[in-house]
Parts: C-alpha cells; structure tokens; sequence
RNA sequence: GGGGGAGUAGUUAAGUUGGUUAUAACGCCGGCUUGUCACGCCGGAGGCCGCGGGUUCAAGUCCCGUCUCUCCCGCCA
C-alpha cells in the first residue's frame, strides 16, 4: 500500500486551547490555531494561542530553545501555527484569573508555522471597534474577535435549541424550492430569470408559505424548515434582505393548540438558552388592547408609560383641539411620565412636539403636576372640576408631567406609542436584562387602501377570518378578525402566522373580496385552491425570525450582529463586492438585455 | 423616494472664530528587555483630511454636488 504524500502535514491536535486546566498539567499536547498576541520580554517570549474555543499561553525559552525563539520571534500576530509542547502549572503569582486557562501554560518544544500572516487591517480586539464598512469588508477577521464570535456560536446554538424543541413536538425536518413561484403581492420579490424559458422566472421566496401548506394537505402532520427567506425591501437594524425563518405548520390545528404548542418550544428553547426559568408563561393580549395601552401591535413591555384614554373627561373642556377631534369621532390620550418634571424643558417639549408633526398630529399638549396646579398652557382651559377628575383619572401626583395627543384614533395611538419609545430610550427607562415575551392576537384581518380604493389583507390572504366573522366577509370587511397572531418580544415582531384557509370557497371569496378576478386567481394560485379541493386538513402555523431571536437573546443591537456574512444597508456585500455587473453572455443566455430606463 | 449622523495615518479618534510644519493612542519598522498577559523602555517611518467643483491672499475647517457606511420614515401581503 503506498501511503499518500502531504508536501505541509498538519500537526493532528490533540486538544483544543480553551479546554485546558491545572489538571492537565504534565501533559505533552499538540495544538493548533492563530498566534493572537506575543510579548517579548527579551529572555522569555510569551504568545497567545487562539482557536475556537478560547486562548492559551505558550512559553519559549531562549536559554533551553534558542533556534525556536529565533523563528517566533519576528512571526506576525494572527498567522496560524501547529505547537507541541508540555503543560504547566503557572507559578502562584503568575496565574491570570481573568483567563479561562489561566491556571496553565504551554512550555513550547516545537512550533511549525502554517500560514504567516500580513499586517492586519485592523486590530483583532474587543477594546477597539473598526467602522462597520471595515468589519464587514474583512468580516472573516471581524469573526475571529471573542465578542463576535461568541453571538454567532450563540446564534448556533440557539437554532439547535429550536430543532431538539421542534422534533421533541413532532415537527419533521422539510425541504422546499428556493427557485419559486412569482406572487406579486407583498413584498418585492427578487427574480431569477431562466434560460430554458425566454421571459419567464422564478422568484426567491418571500416565505415558503404555499409549499408548506401543501405537504399538510399532503398528510405530514407536523412541518418545520430553518430557512432562508428573500426580501428585496429597504434595510433596517433588523431587516435584511435574506434573513431565516424557523418556518412550521401543523395540521388539524386550531387557534389556541398552536398558541400553546409554541409557548411551550419558546419556552423550552429560552429557558435552555438562559439555564434558567427566565419566561414562565407568555401573556397574550388582542390587538386592540396592543393599540389602546401601548400605541403599537408590537408593544415593548419592559417599560410603562401606556396610554390613557382622556376622551370622555374632556367632553366638555373648551379647547378647539380636544373639540375637532372629538367631533370628528377622535380620541384624546395622555401618557404619564412620573417624577421628570426637570428633564422636560422647553428644549425637549419642542422636540417631542415636532416627532408629533411628522406623524400627523396637530401638536402634543403637556401638563406639569404641581402642588399648586397645573403648569400648562392648555390649563385655562379647564375648570377646577375638570383638573381634578383628569388627574384622579391619570392618577398623577405633583411632580409627574402629563403629555397629551388629540386627534383620529389610529394617528394618537401609533404618535403617542412612538413618543412612548423615544421617551423610554431617552429616559432609560428600559431593564435591559429584561426578556418580555407576548402574544398579540385578533388582528384585523383587512384594511382599506384609500389609494388603490380596494381591500388588502393585513397578514396574507390563506390567512382565515376568524371563524365567527366569516358571515361579515363581504357586508363588513374591516370588523373581520383574522385568525392570525403574532408573537412579540422587546418591541420587536418576532414571528407572526396563523390559521390557514382550507376551504376553496372561502379562500374565493377572500380573494374576490381583495379585487382579484376569478381568471387572475386561478393563474396565480390555481394550484392551492385545486389542492384545497383535494382534500386539505384544516391546518396553521407560524413563522419565527430567527435572527430576531438571536439578536434580542445575545444582547445586539442589529441582527447584522448574528449573520456571520451581513449586507449593508444598500444590500451589498462588502467582502465579496456583490451584486456585482452581470457580463452581456450571461445575460444574452437568460435572453435579457441590460437598458437605462428614462 | 425622503430626513438625520458619520467619513482626517494601517486602525480609533482630536483638530478652536478659516491662518506657521495636521496631533495623539494603538498598530507597523529598528533597538533594548527573564514572568508578561492591553507587558515595558528608547528611536523611526507613515497623510489625495472620502471624491469633484466653488468661495478666499489662505480650506481638514465655509458653500454646492457626489460616493460610501449608519439610524429612521416610506416600504416590509
């Protein structure tokens, strides 16, 4: 037998730098990785060896290895190295608590260097932050940085947390196309044309929302996919253009066994995550109590500050603001913020009054509680009796400031819910360490859209009424709930989904009621009714986004911070430099031609 | 599509009402150094101040445009 020939062997490590403790001390190891750091003290040379697991001290010693201490000498941080040496316990004073390995060393014996390395372009530390373009640009060192790579092996883990759930549930593993079909509702899809079929494509799926329907209806109980979706929308801190969905469905469902059977894997996978009893149940609440107390369907609950209904103790005040919008069918909410009166000055008021602007408010009214009375310039419209009942009402004591918003429902909510954030960010008001799950159902299942002057569904149209609104479907639209829930946490949508339709004569009708034509619907979603008339369980699931979850349960700031390999804001890629220019024979193959439009 | 923030050495930042040769730290190069672990000490090199116009005797600094990164609104069924 010839044995094959390696012109660089690698040293076969036989243990890992960060596993290495006093009891390991005596041992001769072989290790591998990058040389994170060396100091050299002129008769001692101390280099940090880093892999995977963490960071090791090696030691060499000009007096007893001499030629070794020459070589390593001038050998650049972060070039990756094979060494063979002894462990040994460090002398008392000597040992570093602040190291997981601390305890020991690595008396070198022999070092083989595999790759050296050129200067870095910025420093592989978590002192010093280079620029987010840079990061990206050299991301594959950004990864090598403990803090980095710690919320991507934590992103793993988190995603084997939700499989060992899922299966434990009975929720088998699918596969379905990414070369889909093109659905031009929702969100803008990107296209991948063919070249076997001159002016058709795919799309990338948004979701695989109809495939995963069909193996219901194909008779697999329970569905579950990690797996990427596409977007082509406009960035955000936790939006990019691909992103993971922890995608399920489950046949024979209904409303509250799907509520319970992922209260129970949200649980498990963050009590796990954790190592404690961090969430113990997850409140649900409806979406009008989401709008009516926070301003939001995705409220943020580690804070208070919630909206207070001031419209029929202000009836009577004779103020030309509460007035309009009263008698246009408005609404006049407050938010209390207790004990800050210091922190509203003239400044701040202005400011929070501007954001009220540009979110279609006529303005944003403030008390100052005093002992003495109200500091405001809306006082002299109330009486005495009417400042006594507004504050009994509020509850709000000397020292509180009241801030008020009047107008249409929706405009007060959604403006005092955003002011409602900002003052929370403003007066850190939030427990970080705080992880606020929640439920958010009875979504209204349409909305109207004034401009194209048509029905739109809010989640997506196989999403069912709820069952005991269908008969309002075509005489009432708006008052129809959708069976349809959306799990929050933080402030952040982290999944949504729903009870899916499986009857072919509602989803027709939800169809027609959204504009779509009997020939349309059937060009675009023949398939699904067919299969609903084929015989389809009565089936629902649910989308979480698992690079959401990852970002809330690390700690990030952006889900950028849980994606090894990250867009930019403008979709690009600054490693690689995509999207990149397509050649003209690449085009001219998929029968597409390249033209500026005017 | 719209609004805000940022861009100065390899990196992170400072740079005053426009005014001498654009600073500092880390990194880099050379030297010294036996217990460091953000090692220390001495010396040195390193700049299209994002890019393009303009104002001015004079621009890193002011004005206009543009590019890139970033946050937000729109958008995300």
């Amino acid at each position: 037998m010839n044995t094959p020939q390696s012109s660089s062997p690698v040293w076969l490590r036989t243990h890992r730098c960060g596993t290495l403790t006093a009891a390991d001390a005596g041992r001769t190891v072989t290790l591998n990785g990058w040389l994170a750091k060396s100091r050299n003290l002129g008769g001692l040379l101390f280099l940090d060896l880093r892999d995977q697991s963490g960071k090791l001290q090696v030691v060499v010693n000009p007096e007893t290895h001499g030629a070794l201490f020459h070589q390593m000498e001038s050998v650049r941080q972060e070039s990756t190295v094979g060494v063979r040496g002894t462990v040994r316990l460090r002398p008392g004073e000597m040992q570093n608590a602040q190291m997981a390995t601390g305890a020991v060393e690595i008396v070198a014996e022999e070092i083989q260097v595999y790759s050296e390395s050129e200067v870095l372009p910025f420093a592989i530390s978590d002192i010093t932050e280079a620029s987010d373009a840079l990061r990206l640009q050299y991301r594959y060192l950004d990864l090598r940085r403990d803090s980095v790579k710690e919320k991507i092996l934590q992103r793993i883990r988190i995603a084997q947390l939700f499989r060992k759930s899922l299966e434990s549930h009975g929720f088998l593993d699918f596969e379905t196309p990414y070369l889909y079909k093109s659905t031009p509702e929702g969100a803008r899809e990107f296209l991948v044309p063919s070249r076997m079929h001159p002016g058709s494509g795919y799309a990338l799926p948004q979701s695989p929302q109809l495939f995963k329907q069909l193996l219901m209806v194909s008779g697999f109980d329970r569905y579950y996919q990690i797996v990427k979706c596409f977007r082509d929308e406009d960035m955000r801190a936790d939006r990019q253009p691909e992103f993971t969905q922890i995608d399920c469905e489950i046949s024979f469902a209904t409303l509250p066994m799907v509520l319970e059977t992922f209260d129970a894997v949200m649980k498990e996978v963050v009590n796990a995550f954790y190592g404690c009893e961090k969430i113990t149940s997850i409140p649900r609440i409806t979406y009008q109590y989401a709008m009516d107390t926070y301003g939001s369907d995705k409220p943020d609950t580690r804070f208070d500050l919630t909206l207070q209904d001031l419209s029929a103790l202000v009836h009577e005040v004779e103020f030309a603001v509460f007035q309009s919008a009263l008698s246009q069918g408005g609404i006049v909410n407050a938010i209390v913020v207790p004990q800050q009166e210091a922190f509203f000055s003239r400044k701040r008021l202005d400011e929070y009054t501007e954001l009220m602007k540009q979110n279609g408010l006529a303005g944003l009214g403030w008390i100052k509680v005093q002992a003495e009375g109200w500091q405001s310039p809306m006082a002299k419209f109330f009486s005495p009796a009417q400042i006594e009942a507004v504050q009994t009402a509020l509850g709000a004591k000397p020292g509180d400031v009241v801030l008020v918003a009047a107008g249409l429902r929706k405009t007060v909510q959604l403006g005092l819910g955003l002011l409602r954030n900002t003052l929370a960010k403003h007066l850190n008001l939030t427990r970080h360490e705080d992880v606020r799950f929640l439920w958010v159902t009875d979504f209204p299942a349409f909305e109207y859209n004034e401009e194209g002057k048509r029905w739109a569904a809010c989640h997506h149209p196989f999403t069912s009424p709820a069952f005991c609104d269908i008969e309002r479907l075509e005489t009432d639209p708006g008052s129809v709930h959708a069976a349809a829930y959306d799990l929050v946490c933080n402030g952040f949508e982290l999944g949504g989904g729903s009870i899916r339709i499986h009857q072919p004569e509602l989803q027709a009708r939800v169809f027609a009621l959204l504009g779509l034509t009997p020939e349309e619907t059937e060009q675009k979603f023949g398939f699904l009714l067919k299969a609903l008339r084929l015989g389809a369980p009565p089936h629902g699931g649910i989308a979480l986004g698992l690079d959401r979850i990852a970002m809330i349960l690390t700690g990030s700031d952006a889900i950028r911070d849980v994606i090894p390999f990250p867009k930019t804001q403008r979709g690009t890629c600054l490693l690689t430099g995509s999207p990149s220019p397509l050649s003209p024979q690449g085009l001219s193959e998929l029968h597409l031609q390249w033209k500026e439009l005017p």
